[in-house]
DNA sequence: CTCAAGAGCCTTTTT
DNA sequence: GGCTCTTGAG
């Protein structure tokens, strides 16, 4: 019995391929990840590949984590010499090494979207650019795509003299560049933009790169982009025994789902990969484990109305299923509600756990409103994305001290906290500073060295000084040795005082603020545990602007799970909820209202993203009216609602959750009609009349918490009392009525003693022995155990 | 220089 | 609806 047994024809076909490129065209479910991690167990056993050689590349480090611990667990040994990375670490890696090559330092800083807004906006104002005429997104965009297409500002600026606006771009996108390389500071598009240039500019540094990774391999490779093709097309090409060159690439990828066109993805990378690598052994993937027939019938029948595709046909030997189940609402309240009244009921027959939902949706938006629901019934939940722990205010400016730091160039960084906290530095002071900085091509930080000696400045540079000594005495304690970032930490909190200012504060959201701050520490302790060689601050930084939000995302807690359909890719969950299921939010107005009708397809793979998540159960549901941007908004169901065959649907009734809200949705007969898709009734027929309304009739409800629930208003008050949300951690504030030694009953699990009782995260954790169940672990909120005397 | 209130903008998706 | 920027008064 060999690990090798359990693959099918395909799989094993690939696995045992070891020479010259490989493209693996992978549909949904058909077990890629499988695939990768035997075949770098197979090169490692069968053809004494050494580990060193061989480089596997992700895009999230979640993947790169998985891929690494299921290769340990098939071989047992060796993969901790694998690089195993995304594409961004790998190259950060590489220039961390290399970058002073091309004239930076090697302590840059990464700059996150925030800092590029930063950036941008002060160079609107340089240029004396009309901000109402010139949004900082719009450069930023047309840079980002120039560098993922590998042009440089001087290639721009050559390629269009003529267009008036193009050059107006050439300069903008010269100046973006030379003011990151005065700060340092590298955007995440530089991180693979610099890396091939580096390699086109260093044939030596290429050159071992290129003898190290032998064995490339490449996940989710529809989602590559130019540069990306650059970087592999540069690495894989090594000389075997023989003096011959081979291409030891193997890239596994799916072109259905390739979704990323936005960020500057290139689907032809996959397309024509068989062109750009004549010798292509191309193995197709189509047996699908995870889902019913049922969804993966939808799935295609969806995605057969792309027109850019490879003709795959995706099958299962898995069983038939329930039907999918769609349902129209009136609003979006009403969505909200029968999603997390269905979750509930479910949950308490014990038919599920929490944690075997996701929630899909196509805008972060759209989770508020779920949340909301969620939040009134006790529903534990996730949510990946939206708000980034490293974005909010306070962690950036703690970041931002300890960039500066790092990184005394780092003018974005230092200009974020010369006043925070307040020191009486404004904006006259830090504008005659940074005139200073650019007549004299210093950074920011050195102008505010020179403070005194500036003219204009006056009375202002008493401020500045104190602040440059700060930085300079915390800057000088790194030196030892013994001196370690948590310390960095804790002093720039003693020197600054900005937990003091919050606790004076004393307001919830100050709190809250406080409770991040000793999250980031927590992060930073996790860091120095985890660090293999280097612990410093540097890496620290690295690390933690690499992160993605679904990189955080923890399968075990039993919780529901809320994403946009884009994070949710490369995940599967029993039962999944796709919303909003309208035109002009699913597919985005945008796309609707596009003329390139590559936008449509596009939505319509990430439509199929969505669907072939789900494993046994899929929901879809759409309402009528849904408020986007304060203001009302029309739709009509999706279109890919209509493109899914009406054999396979279930449209329920949400009337019957009015009169029971707890009561199980009637089903709508359904003759089966194979050849003609089922369209709902729409008012003239078009598959686009949504409409916004202006009008101001959602004003003069602000005094009714439950805004404008037709429900609510008629009196259905089968809700608990509305409470405004202010975290997702508010279950803390009420602690439980029993302690360790008291004897509870549990719904499910019978009565037992509380043996251990801790504050969590986010709710108390209990610890039960149970008379019958055993011991359990619960969380205090849901869990609704009764003290018994 | 700082704070508070009002105006205006926004939303697609993210390493 | 909510976040950020602008404005005007201390």
């Amino acid at each position: 019995m060999s690990i090798y047994d359990t693959l099918n024809r395909q799989q094993l076909e690939a696995v045992q391929h070891n020479e010259g490129p490989l493209l693996i065209l992978a549909g949904a479910g058909s077990g890629k990840t499988r695939v990768l991690t035997h075949r770098i167990a197979y090169l490692l056993d069968e053809i004494n590949v050494n580990p060193w050689n061989i480089l596997a590349l992700t895009f999230t480090n979640k993947a790169a984590k998985e891929m690494r611990e299921r290769v340990d667990t098939l071989i047992g040994f060796g993969s901790e010499n694998i690089w195993v990375s995304t594409f961004h670490s790998t190259c950060v890696r590489i220039l961390r090494r290399y970058i002073d090559r091309l004239g930076y330092g090697n302590n840059f800083t990464i700059y996150d979207s925030d800092d590029q807004k930063s950036l941008m906006r002060d160079i609107i104002k340089y240029f004396n650019l009309d901000p109402k005429k010139y949004k900082e997104k719009t450069f930023i965009n047309e840079i980002s795509s120039a560098k993922n297409s590998y042009i440089s500002p001087e290639q721009y600026a050559m390629e269009n003299p003529g267009d008036p606006a193009k050059k107006k771009y050439a300069k903008v996108y010269t100046e973006y560049q030379h003011r990151l390389k005065q700060s340092n500071a590298l955007d995440f598009d530089d991180l693979l933009f610099k890396t091939v240039e580096l390699f086109e500019n260093n044939k030596d540094v290429l050159a071992n790169y290129q003898n190290r990774f032998r064995y490339i391999m490449v996940d989710e490779y529809q989602d590559t982009n130019t540069v990306q093709f650059k970087l592999l097309h540069l690495l894989a090409t090594s000389t075997n025994d023989f003096g011959e060159t081979v291409h030891n690439l193997c890239v596994v990828g799916d072109d259905d789902q390739s979704i990323y066109r936005f960020r500057g993805a290139n689907i032809y990378n996959i397309l024509n990969f068989e062109s750009s690598y004549p010798d292509t052994k191309t193995i197709r993937l189509e047996q699908n484990y995870r889902s019913t027939k049922t969804i993966l019938d939808a799935a295609n029948q969806v995605i057969s109305n792309n027109t850019e595709r490879k003709e795959k046909k995706l099958w299962t030997e898995n069983q038939e299923g329930d039907p999918i189940t769609y349902t129209l609402f009136d609003s979006a309240y009403e969505e909200a509600e029968y999603i997390a009244n269905r979750i509930l009921q479910d949950f308490e027959d014990g038919l599920c756990n929490y944690r075997d939902y996701a929630l899909l949706y196509r805008t972060n938006a759209q989770s508020r409103i779920l949340e909301e629901k969620l939040i009134q019934r006790n529903i534990p939940y996730r949510l990946v994305g939206a708000i980034n722990f490293y974005q909010r205010k306070e962690i950036k400016d703690l970041l931002a001290y300890m960039r500066t730091i790092n990184n005394g160039q780092d003018d974005i960084s230092v200009k974020r906290i010369i006043n925070v906290p307040k020191r009486g530095i404004g904006l006259t002071t830090i504008d005659r500073l940074m005139e200073h900085s650019i007549h004299n091509g210093i950074s920011f930080y050195d102008a505010c060295k020179n403070a005194e000696y500036i003219p204009g400045i006056g009375r202002g540079a008493s401020k500045v000084s104190p602040f440059v000594s700060m930085i300079e005495i915390i800057k000088s304690k790194l030196s030892n040795p013994e001196y370690s970032i948590l310390d960095l930490f804790d002093e720039i909190l003693e020197a600054t005082g900005y937990e003091d200012e919050l606790v004076a504060e004393n307001t919830e959201e100050a709190k809250n603020r406080i409770e991040n701050i000793h999250e980031l520490k927590n992060k930073i302790i996790t860091f120095l545990e985890n660090a293999k060689e280097d612990n410093s601050l540097n890496a620290f930084l690295e690390e933690i602007s690499l992160v993605a939000d679904i990189d955080n995302l923890d399968e075990t807690d039993n919780t529901v799970t809320l994403m946009t359909l884009h994070s949710a890719k490369g995940l599967e969950y029993p039962y999944v909820y796709i919303c909003g299921m309208e035109e002009g939010v699913f597919p985005s107005y945008m796309c609707i209202h596009s003329d390139d009708p590559m936008d449509i397809e596009e939505e319509r793979r990430l439509c199929y993203v969505g669907i072939t998540r789900a494993r046994e159960k899929l929901f879809l549901t759409a309402a009528r009216q849904r408020m986007q941007n304060g203001e009302i908004h029309f739709h009509s169901p999706s279109r890919f609602i209509n493109e899914i065959p009406r054999y396979l649907l279930n449209q329920t009734t949400p009337k019957s959750i009015y009169s029971n809200p707890f009561a199980n949705t009637v089903s709508a007969p359904i003759t089966p009609q194979k050849d003609k898709p089922f369209r709902y009734t729409s008012a003239n027929g078009s598959s686009d009349f949504s409409a916004i309304s202006r009008t101001g009739f959602n004003r003069n409800r602000s005094s009714n918490p439950f805004g404008d629930n037709p429900m609510i208003q008629k009196g259905f008050h089968f809700e608990k009392p509305y409470q405004a949300k202010t975290t997702t951690t508010s279950m803390l504030d009420n602690p439980p009525s029993y302690g360790v030694g008291d004897k509870v009953k549990h719904d499910k699990f019978g009565e037992g003693t509380v043996t251990k009782l801790t504050k969590g995260k986010k709710d108390y954790e209990v610890c039960v022995e149970f008379d019958t169940a055993g011991a359990k672990k619960l969380l205090a909120g849901f869990a609704k155990l009764e003290k018994i005397h």
